[in-house]
DNA sequence: CGAACTTTTGACAAGCATCAACACGTGTGG
DNA sequence: CCACACGTGTTGATGCTTGTCAAAAGTTCG
């Protein structure tokens, strides 16, 4: 089933976010031949090692990518929300790295690896996009080391928390603080490089220090200045505004 | 003091590596406007929160990328060696989000952020190339989350020491498993979420295992498969072959 | 309605941090 | 040229943050 042009909108809108695309270029874009699907949770979309010939873009829902260690333990190095390329890395080297995995039901976009490869080479405008889209990851994976290096549990948790709800809110998932976190505390412990059990407590104390709110799957933050306090949060390396230049 | 064209030899070296340049790209390369400086140990290239509008390419030496926490403690996201590129995330966004610092005596080349953007604009090969070594060094951050989220101390310095092990080969800085790591203890910290106080117990431990040899700053390993299992490293993850398309 | 997952609680253990101090080498200024 | 400060590596004693083991209560979903 190939899909009509405004599907890959999502992706579009946040290439476009550090690069001005022309009429042409978004043309082009637009027209890619992508194949489109439904997943459902739990479902890889590539496994460490794997020989990966295409390129899937996240259209709606949650995705992460993780590895997983000899002793079986994990780490969550990324998740990623619509609008996100989910193996850019893997499609590019031709070799996954780590393992990707939908989060919650998805609707993926899966554009050859060539195809992306020959309009990157093309034009250079979209090769600059995806290029800069690179350099912001790079900009969070050094965020994502700095957490679980030299944090503590609550700070951790804090600032994946204070990340969530600035990244959510770009695309329109967090409203008055508040958004509805797809991850299950064990997610959160091998994202944080903590255990189930001790992010249970942490965000117990959270809680009971006034700073959030939670119920289900909903986290309402209520003292944002001093969640980020705790957290040491600083936005600037999320990148979400304009680009010099 | 403008420099000849061999200059920036150290930089279009390394970019090569997965991406072939044609003849012109190459002649364009060498011949951007590059400033040759010498520096020494612990200058800055980059401070935190600065307007970055140069980009330092490190011609040799080494240098890392570090963040500062409120507390003062410090994480080291990235270790340079020569032929990086020390702040391209920071010269492209126009604002430093860690600090570049400079490990060992060094020689640096500092490009104009503007000629750099426009040669990128001007040659999409060039482009993908840096593009290419962005996607590199998302990968070795992905892997450094890992060493610090989810592995315990004496796999933490283990992986480390592999890691330099293999990077130092390519140019021609380690042989026969020998290479002297230019990084203080209190670095090896900083750069594994540890005390130095446990590092230098644990590389004790390495040392009695017969796992490395260490004298001076010179690091030489015994048994590298003991190393490498104790680790859980496996190469892949730096992209140091070619690459497909 | 029951199986599988998720959240929660408690008791206990361990890895790593902290504090304090000393040895060693190097460079620098008096 | 020596004295001294400073950074680095090393050692010991102690404590805290976090992990481990075990199990129950709540939740989701086929």
């Amino acid at each position: 089933m190939f899909e009509s042009k405004q599907d890959l909108a999502p992706l579009l809108l946040k290439l476009e976010k550090h690069v001005s695309f022309g009429v042409a270029d978004r043309e082009a874009f637009l027209r890619l031949a992508a194949f489109r699907k439904t997943i459902s949770a739990g479902a890889y979309v590539t496994r460490e090692e794997d020989r990966v010939q295409v390129c899937t873009g996240l259209l709606s829902g949650f995705a992460y990518s993780h590895k997983t260690l000899r002793d079986g333990s994990r780490q969550i190095v990324s998740v990623h929300v619509s609008g996100d390329l989910l193996n850019l890395q893997d499609a590019m080297f031709g070799t996954a790295s780590h393992n990707v995995q939908i989060m919650t039901p998805a609707v993926v976009a899966s554009i050859q690896a060539s195809e992306l490869i020959r309009i990157a080479a093309e034009r250079p405008v979209i090769q600059r996009a995806l290029w800069l889209s690179t350099l912001v990851d790079g900009s969070v994976f050094s965020e994502w080391i700095t957490n679980v290096g030299r944090r503590d549990a609550r700070s951790r948790i804090a600032h994946l928390l204070c990340e969530f709800a600035m990244r959510l809110k770009v695309i329109g998932l967090c409203n008055d603080l508040t958004y509805t976190l797809p991850m299950t505390q064990v997610q959160i412990a091998d994202a944080t490089g903590l255990t189930a059990i001790h992010v249970n407590r942490t965000i117990q104390a959270l809680r009971s220090d006034g700073l959030i709110r939670t119920d289900k799957r909903t986290v309402a933050i209520e003292d944002w200045v001093g969640l980020t306090r705790t957290a040491g949060f600083k936005v600037d390396y999320l990148h979400q505004g304009a680009v010099a230049a």
